[in-house]
DNA sequence: GTCTATAGAGGGATAGAC
DNA sequence: GTCTATCCCTCTATAGAC
């Protein structure tokens, strides 16, 4: 039932989903959501919760093991971001190929004001603020905006890559294949890196129409 | 009418949107849509092309002229990438503050199939070979494939960075202002050309899950 | 708890007067 | 071209039999 609720709201969306359709691919009966879940609303965030609650854990935990590890010391970028990262993506595999899950969050992302507000309350909360500490403290030389700004654009990416497959597979004619996830997770994090380690741009806003070649190093902001 | 179709498309998706507001808010009648348009979709389609439109004029115009200044060079990445995004960014104020026809854009991608077809043969089948040619020719050191994966995930931190605004004020606690296009395009353009310049991963696909320089790990799940 | 049946609201599309 | 009124459909939610 939640697998078809996954699906469905992944593929249509929160107000293009139809509740029949979900119940009647489940094998159970119309009345059944109402009953068990209070609304279609409340299903929807239960699905949302199903595919979050375990990539959270697993960022967590991977998370305390690896500051363990470095006993204070900040982590290593592209270690950071694998451990953000790749709990997403493999999540795909793990959902037995229906491959829409990760979908659905990238989509709840754009829902209606009152779901972002549920998305940034419930799972969001729980892995952002670790995220920032940790970035801040692999990236020091980026002031508390910028890291702010790469997130954002951070987020978009990880979006891009979890819940627009299709897109990824017909842009590429086939180049890449979304269905290899330590592929995409490897280039990903390359991306990533290097995006989140580049040079303070406050310090050298040259890049606007012109070229780019500033060696100033100012703090600004 | 099509500006209020925008607003409502935006804000609540295809599916989402009613009819019957739009039509109210722009003070015209319900029938008005599929007397001029034939029908919602058509509608939103129409309003889609309105919002992309002068973004990819704007953007083939500043290619084309730059191209001329570089004779035969390729483009230095910062502006090819300002080229492709400053025109997306800017069209935000340009409307007036409305700052919904990014969101339009960002959104449309996550419609229903049929949607994501349209879009693809029309507003980006204009400007993705432009793009990825000048990519190529900018990132010699990338195979084909890596520059679409990496043109994948620059589209994801756009739309994050256009679509999203909502999210980045409230994300960054004021620290960032979506407002300020030109320090948005600043940080944008500074992370996706570190992003898009980085060393092949496929040369050095280190950083899987062990740091790179460092020591045994679990290899657990 | 599960189902059928239906309520009650609201959707997009349309016919036909003006 | 524009508007009113309405059709027909689908939706979510619920009442009540089993």
């Amino acid at each position: 039932m939640l697998d078809s609720a996954e699906r469905h709201f992944s593929e249509h969306g929160f107000a293009g989903a139809r509740l029949r359709e979900i119940t009647n691919d489940a094998e159970a009966n119309l009345a059944a959501v109402n009953y068990h879940f209070g609304s279609k609303e409340e299903l929807f965030v239960a699905v949302l919760e199903r595919v979050m609650a375990p990539i959270n854990r697993e960022r967590l935990a991977l998370l305390d093991a690896a500051e363990e590890r470095a006993v204070g010391r900040p982590l290593e970028l592209e270690e950071l971001l694998t451990i953000l990262v790749g709990p997403v993506l493999r999540s795909h595999a793990a959902a037995g190929g229906a491959g829409c899950s990760l979908r659905l969050f990238a989509r709840g992302q754009f829902e209606d004001a009152s779901m972002w507000k549920r998305i940034a309350e419930g799972p969001l909360k729980v892995i952002k603020p670790r995220l920032e500490a940790a970035l801040a403290r692999s990236l020091p030389h980026l002031s508390a905006q910028e890291i702010a700004y790469r997130m954002h654009f951070m987020m978009g990416a990880v979006r891009s890559a979890a819940g627009d497959q299709h897109a990824l597979r017909a842009m590429s004619r086939g180049l890449c294949d979304p269905d290899d996830i330590e592929g995409t997770l490897t280039q990903l994090v390359a991306f990533l890196a290097a995006g989140m380690r580049a040079p303070s741009a406050a310090a050298a806003p040259a890049a606007r129409r012109t070229a780019r070649r500033s060696s100033s190093k100012e703090r600004a902001k």
